[in-house]
DNA sequence: GCTTGACATGCCGATATCGGTATGTATTAT
DNA sequence: ATAATACATACCGATATCGGCATGTCAAGC
């Protein structure tokens, strides 16, 4: 009979696995707030530039970095807000470990209720 | 000529790899605050057996889960503190997108020098 | 126009990864 | 001791993934 099914989940390119790699972390770190070019990326990491392309494709594709054409650079810039996803479900499990963070929830609501 | 290099960078079986795939989630999501044996995780996720253990034999080489034996069965609960670090790097970008979390952090400072 | 610079993409080889099936192992029950 | 239960592990096939190299693309400078 033959094979059917697929062999493995089909990696559904999310925010999970783009940042389950190492360089793809260290890409985002040396980018934090900052606007940067592919090349200086290139310096920073000391990576070939194809790989860093190849990155920052993954990142882009799941929308953790932005980027805009500048003459004949491209900019990146990171995009914060799709790691929400990984914060939120970490946050789910936080209660686990540290309770520092129901309390300042709780402080928040209180805070809210004052000003209100 | 040979080839020498490695091919990919060596899976660091890491938290942030553990975590990146969906089964390995919805694992841990199952097992929640409670105490699982792989015969109810296996039940609750429709999964095969072989999978579910294998799967939770890479969360337990990064410490995401614990394991008890129970007569035969092995219990197993999640270790949340293991995801800190996954937090803590996910919150180096959080005020990219919410500002929140530093107001609370401020905060907590104040409190603490008012109780010591 | 042609060249250069900055980057993206295509192709390839090696391997890590995941799912499936079969089998091993330890503990309880009889 | 034997059998059954509950789980881990081994092995395999298919493929996704990553790194390296070569090449394509597109804007700027000459």
């Amino acid at each position: 009979m033959y094979y059917l099914g697929m062999a493995r989940t089909p990696t559904t390119a999310d925010v999970f696995n783009a940042v389950g790699d190492a360089h793809r972390r260290a890409i985002l770190e040396t980018i934090g707030g900052r606007e940067l070019g592919v090349g200086e990326l290139v310096d920073a990491l000391a990576l070939p530039q194809p790989q860093v392309s190849k990155h920052l494709r993954v990142l882009r594709d799941v929308g953790l970095v932005h980027c805009d054409r500048v003459g004949r650079r491209r900019v990146y810039r990171v995009h914060g807000e799709a790691l929400r996803p990984i914060h939120e479900w970490v946050a789910r499990f936080e209660q686990l470990w540290n309770d520092r963070y129901d309390q300042l929830d709780d402080l928040l609501v209180e805070m809210q209720k004052g000003k209100g």
